[in-house]
DNA sequence: TTCCGTATAGTAGGTTCCGACTAGTAGAGA
DNA sequence: TCTCTACTAGTCGGAACCTACTATACGGAA
């Protein structure tokens, strides 16, 4: 299993893109944030030119044609190649098939949340949660005026679904969370190191590794 | 609200090890390492010694020394600032309180599975569910064995507890799909993209936008 | 006592990535 | 017809990031 030489789902998303027919990046662009497909990449112009570049230094597209509409400046086309769709269906079953650690900045957060103090802790959670449940019904919106009108089939969306189940998990956890800070039953001992190891409240001694 | 100057998290790991005690940059990898916040962290050397002196450039913190053990090459120790410590705070609440929009691989990857077929992804999915499996079963494992120990208190390892949550979640969702694949409930329209618009089986036509 | 593997500690170099900026065009309104 | 704004389309410089590599020290085996 060689290491892949692209790692940018935007990538993966140009690649995408061209399965259906020949587009010029900024066409590109704007067709994801029309279908809404912005939320599952990360959409910026600078890398998308960049991405594109390194997709024909690579072989996997090409340009085809360059276009002129009125006066507007020269726009280059690309298409993928054959090794560009084996490509493209090699990294999806890839990346479907292996979970590769993610480090969601969140979690980083919460490993230090003790650092807070309990009272300041379950404030910004709960503001987190107002945040999620938006987020949530964001999400259920977009899905009942798609797929739930009957205006695309579910597979179109089925990333949606996806991020709303794992949205909803989030939201869980941290409505719980707040509520066993507030209601004491997560405990929040001060900690202090020695030269023994840790110690913390409520615990005479504590070694750890 | 100024844009953070710094948004590596591996920042936030380095600030809040110097929270404890002054600390050289290697230390700080093992220890990471060994209370085993590396899975919350995206830790490697080449970007903590980058962000160690990033965080030096800001004034967050600040060397306070430097020490040599035997004939190895000299290290040098740093500490927080206060104005670190204050920005290690405010950095940790907004965490907590305003949820960023993260871009996990595999939602990309699932915006595409229409391109793999019914059998591949499904295929696909069904190996992603034994690794999800496995990864749950050991962050449980790591937790039995520290907090449920009696080992350590449930807040130094929340971010397991979260990190876990989130992970079953995702493993219901992937172990659903995969049985609505195989099931038949998710429908797999074949999708062809005309003048009007889209159109897929068993629909006479279809517009999008 | 020499060799080998592992731990220690960090550097170098290139690639990727992104935000800020540029600049032309079309259309609305005064 | 002049200006103002929003859209179109992309460029550029620098920061962030990661991989691969260097080089020394130490402990144990042969």
């Amino acid at each position: 299993m060689a290491k892949r030489k692209i790692t940018n789902t935007v990538a993966l998303a140009v690649l995408g893109l061209l399965q259906e027919r020949p587009m010029h990046p900024y066409e590109m662009a704007t067709t994801l944030r029309e279908r809404l497909k912005d939320s599952s990449f990360k959409l910026n112009s600078g890398s998308l030119y960049d991405t594109v570049e390194a997709l024909v230094r690579h072989g996997w597209i090409e340009p085809v044609r360059t276009v002129r509409e009125g006066r507007r400046p020269e726009r280059t086309v690309y298409a993928h190649t054959d090794l560009g769709h084996r490509e493209f269906l090699a990294w999806l079953d890839e990346l479907l098939r292996r979970p590769v650690p993610e480090h969601p900045k969140f979690a980083a957060a919460v490993s230090y949340l003790g650092a807070l103090g309990p009272e300041a802790a379950a404030d910004a959670l709960a503001e987190r949660v107002e945040h999620l449940t938006r987020h949530v019904e964001e999400i259920e919106r977009v899905l009942a005026s798609t797929v739930g009108a009957g205006g695309l089939p579910r597979l179109f969306m089925i990333e949606a679904e996806y991020l709303l189940h794992v949205a909803r998990a989030e939201l869980e956890w941290t409505r719980r969370t707040v509520a066993e800070i507030r209601g004491g039953s997560l405990a929040w001992p001060e900690a202090e190191r020695t030269d023994q190891g840790w110690t913390w409240s409520g615990q005479e001694r504590g070694g750890n590794g």
